[in-house]
DNA sequence: TAAATTCCCAGTAAAGTAGTAGGAATTATA
DNA sequence: TATAATTCCTACTACTTTACTGGGAATTTA
């Protein structure tokens, strides 16, 4: 059940983008640093962004990233299914990367039904939350003692 | 977001014996047949089961497996935390297996943020879906057209 | 022209996954 | 008591995935 490096660091350095208020194109290098993450590693994760038109990019001196459509309409699910590909966690269940399971009987198959319920929840979670959510939510932390 | 043959192949297992009606132990050999599952494999998946008290074995010829506790009491959460490990996608917001994670300021992380949700709504479901449960809802299926 | 940046491709070390293999220990039954 | 059936235990292995690292070409600004 676990998020990789890719797309954590993938978030991160979105969210990143998506909290700063022009839209100027930012230096990889920049996010790199800000959010801790290895700058050759960055790079990949943000040119298989940019195919996917998460971002785009302006090369060349004073180039850079920037969000390729406003944060509010990314949601965090895109992304994580762009970096790790399907959600689900048997492959048996998911509509982008189905693939058969070995078990004797799909259609009645309980570990599969859980599954998908598990599945719907994460989804419930991560494609009703945008990067605006997201960059907003650690700002105005809730109050605290 | 996977979840291993391991804990697919120990769930599959486990509800097949939950489905029965007397405790009586059943072998390895046939809970592997009835769930297309490789023997050798699921022997050993068995042995970390019945060290964590999910199933007791009965040694020698006539022997086999039986859940340790009534299938009801049995969460599908905690078997695929005895197989798996931890559940947290990401390993700052796990409780029982916490380990720092490489971002600036974990306290305002907004994945971790995120990924605490994802958690929680994951947890919502395979820690209130015991083992009967499983093993129920495949048998009375909602009504189909 | 020089510096700064993205773009692209390839390689690689370590860890995790999904098994296999072989045999020892234990027990029921004939 | 012998035999067959089963769990128990340890080790090994092939494959895949993950998380990078490295080198340099292409593009743009100044």
């Amino acid at each position: 059940m676990k998020l990789s490096k890719r797309s954590k660091y993938g978030l991160l350095a979105l969210i990143d983008l998506a909290a700063r208020k022009d839209s100027a194109p930012v230096r990889l290098k920049e996010l790199a640093k800000r959010n801790n993450i290895p700058v050759k590693f960055l790079e990949q994760i943000f040119v298989t962004l940019r195919n996917s038109g998460i971002v785009h990019s302006q090369i060349g001196a004073g180039g850079g990233y920037a969000l390729g459509r406003p944060a509010k309409y990314i949601m965090v699910g895109q992304v994580i299914r762009i970096l790790d590909g399907t959600i689900a966690p048997v492959s048996c269940i998911s509509k982008i990367a189905y693939e058969p399971c070995t078990c004797p009987d799909e259609r009645t198959c309980p570990v599969r039904a859980v599954m998908n319920r598990v599945r719907d929840s994460i989804v419930a979670v991560i494609d009703n939350t945008s990067l605006a959510d997201a960059a907003a939510q650690n700002k105005p932390q809730r109050q605290r003692a």
